[in-house]
DNA sequence: ATAGTTTCTTACCATAGGTCAATTTTTTTC
DNA sequence: GAAAAAAATTGACCTATGGTAAGAAACTAT
C-alpha cells in the first residue's frame, strides 16, 4: 500500500479530499519502522512530532525522580503516540517512548501540521475530535484512580484494552494501573482462585 | 460591562472579529448567575451546554457506587467548565457541577458552538488548543497520582492553584487528591510540625 | 452574641498495597 | 534444545492511608 492511499483510507478514513489536498498530505508524513525494546524518544529531547501507529505497539512512560517507571499511554494500530504535553508546548520531552511490539508508525512534524491546519479546516475539526475524545478517556482514568481498588483498575484494564493486554508485560500493565508487579500478581492469583 | 464587550476582550482575548462575527458570537453566549451551594448540573442529565466562569467558583464531581464524592475538575475565573465527556458526546452526565462561590457564568450549546467553529475557524483553533492545555494537565495529574505521595500531591496543588485554595474546603481538596479529609488533616498538621 | 450547623482535628485500630528476598516460570539466544 | 536472561510468583514483614468515633473549631443565621 503506497503512503498515500494509507493515509486517505486508514487514518483520516471518512474525510475526503481534492487532488491538492492528497499531495499535501503525503508530502507531510513519513513511514518508519521500529523494532520491538528501541526507544522513539528519550526524556529530555526535544518534540516535534506526533506518530500514527498503523502496526506494532508502543508505550510512553515516565521516570520518577525515585526511578520508577509510570507508564502513561499505550498505542496500537489506529492510535497516536507522543510526548503530548512536549509536543503542543514546543518543549523538552519529560517522557520516554518505547517500542514494545515491532511497530509501522507514520510521523508528522509539528509545523507541517500547523501548515495542515491552516489549509485544511477539516483536519483541524479532526484532531480537536480526536483530542475530545483523549479528553474524555483521560477523565476517565482519573476517576478510576480515584474511585477504584487496584483490582478493579485490573479488571477494567483488560476488558477495555484486550488488544493491548495481549502485547504487554505484566509489569507494563502494573506501572499504568500504578501498582507494582507483585501486587498485580498476587491480585491476578486472587482472580484464578475466586 | 455588556456580553459582547465580554466575550470579546475577556473569554476570546487575542482574537478579533468581523463585525457579523461579534453579533453571531453575542448571539451563541447566554450570561447567567448561579448562588453558592446550586447544583449547575446532576449526574443523569443531558448536557448541552458548556460554561465559561467570569466570576465564582465550581467543582465538577463524580459520586461513585459506594456514596463517595472524587471531584475531578474545579473552575475559578478564565476556566471552562461542564462535564465534557457527556458534552462532547451529547449523552448523559455521570458527574454533578456545584457551585461553591458565587458565580457568572457565560454558556453556550453545543450546537451554537458547532455554528461558530464552521462559520469561524479561527474559534475552532481556539478550542483545540485549549483542550490541548486540558489534555497535557491532565496527563500531569495522572502521573502525580501515579508516583507521587499524597503529601507531596497536596504541595503541589497548593503550589499550582493557590487561587482555587482560598475558595475550597479541605473536603474538597482531599476528594481531588483522592484521599480522606482526615488523612489532609494529618498532612496538613505534619507540614506545620516539620 | 448565642445556638446550631458544618468543617476540621485527633486518636486508635484495620487494611490495601509496598518492600525485600528467594524461587519458579517463561522467553530469548546461541 | 540447553543455557542464559527476563518476567512472574510467593512469603514475611512494613507503611501509608482508610474507617470509626468523638471532640474542637469555625462558620451561619437568628
Amino acid at each position: 500500500m503506497t503512503l498515500e492511499t494509507e493515509l486517505i483510507t486508514t487514518i483520516f478514513n471518512g474525510l475526503s479530499f481534492t487532488l491538492e489536498e492528497r499531495k499535501l498530505l503525503t508530502r507531510s508524513f513519513e513511514k518508519l519502522h521500529l523494532p520491538k525494546h528501541s526507544l522513539l524518544l528519550k526524556a529530555g529531547e526535544a518534540v516535534y512530532e506526533q506518530y500514527y501507529v498503523a502496526e506494532g505497539c508502543l508505550r510512553t512512560y515516565y521516570i520518577a525522580p525515585d526511578g520508577k517507571e509510570h507508564t502513561v499511554q499505550f498505542a496500537i494500530t489506529d492510535w497516536w503516540i507522543s510526548d503530548y504535553t512536549a509536543f503542543f508546548n514546543s518543549s523538552n520531552a519529560l517522557m520516554h517512548i518505547e517500542c514494545i511490539q515491532d511497530a509501522t508508525l507514520y510521523k508528522i512534524s509539528k509545523n507541517d501540521m500547523e501548515q495542515l491546519y491552516h489549509h485544511m479546516p477539516k483536519l483541524e475539526s479532526y484532531f480537536r475530535k480526536k483530542m475530545e475524545r483523549a479528553f474524555a478517556s483521560f477523565q476517565k482514568r482519573i476517576i478510576a484512580n480515584l474511585s477504584q481498588t487496584a483490582s478493579e483498575r485490573y479488571l477494567n484494564f483488560i476488558n477495555t484494552y484486550p488488544n493491548i493486554e495481549q502485547n504487554v508485560k505484566n509489569y507494563h500493565i502494573a506501572s499504568y494501573l500504578g501498582i507494582t508487579t507483585q501486587s498485580l500478581s498476587r491480585i491476578r492469583k486472587e482472580l484464578v482462585q475466586g
